[in-house]
DNA sequence: TTTACATGATACCTTTTGGTATCGTAAATA
DNA sequence: TATTTACGATACCAAAAGGTATCATGTAAA
């Protein structure tokens, strides 16, 4: 098994899984309201659920004989941050919050 | 061909890419170089080269004979924007950034 | 000019990925 | 009980991904 980075890097190339995240964002979802909204047959959206699971990017819960998906916040940090390291090119995103910031402290 | 986005995010996809970036962030890079930090051959480190550059997040400028590797910050942007749409998630790491960015201004 | 060097391009191979079709199962419900 | 309904699992397929081996090319240096 491959590392959880990867797994969530990995869960975030194809367009139609971050398409679900956008989707999971707003609300959560059972697998047949997220089949709804692609063409694709309903297998193939449990295999994209299913990836984007072991990335660690959505979680599923129980409820009756429905599951119910639903983002999980910590593993997309998780991914996120990696480009932490890249902070130093960031600078006028970071420039804007410190002013931002320097506003709020006065 | 596919959107500028799919390619960004298609580029991160794979570990050896995503090192070659942060080797990159560190300073520019000729393919030699790069291909020195990995085992396996030039030419597969070439095709790491070319899908990142097709997802637009490296540069290739020319320098005689030698072809110099270099970061592109914009494209970097790009992409790490896409998780812009998840922001009412990231409070706590706001906070921390606020954190950090008030100690360097004292 | 000749030779060495940095790089690019192509053919080929194996594994992974994204999809379909099909079958199975457990829980609501008529 | 019988039948939908929501979901999972598996076999299979075509295309893409990641790698190697090999050959070609342009530039620097002896």
């Amino acid at each position: 098994m491959l590392n959880q980075e990867q797994m969530g890097f990995r869960a975030l190339a194809d367009p139609t899984r971050r398409d679900i995240l956008q989707m999971l964002a707003k609300r959560d979802m059972t697998i047949i309201e997220v089949a709804e909204n692609f063409q694709m047959t309903r297998a193939a959206v449990k295999k994209h659920l299913l990836i984007l699971n072991e990335g660690g990017l959505i979680n599923v819960r129980s409820d009756g004989r429905t599951k119910v998906n639903t983002l999980d916040v910590d593993g997309m940090k998780k991914v996120f941050s990696w480009f932490d390291y890249f902070d130093t090119f960031w600078d006028d995103r970071l420039s804007k919050l410190k002013s931002e910031i320097e506003k709020e402290i006065q």
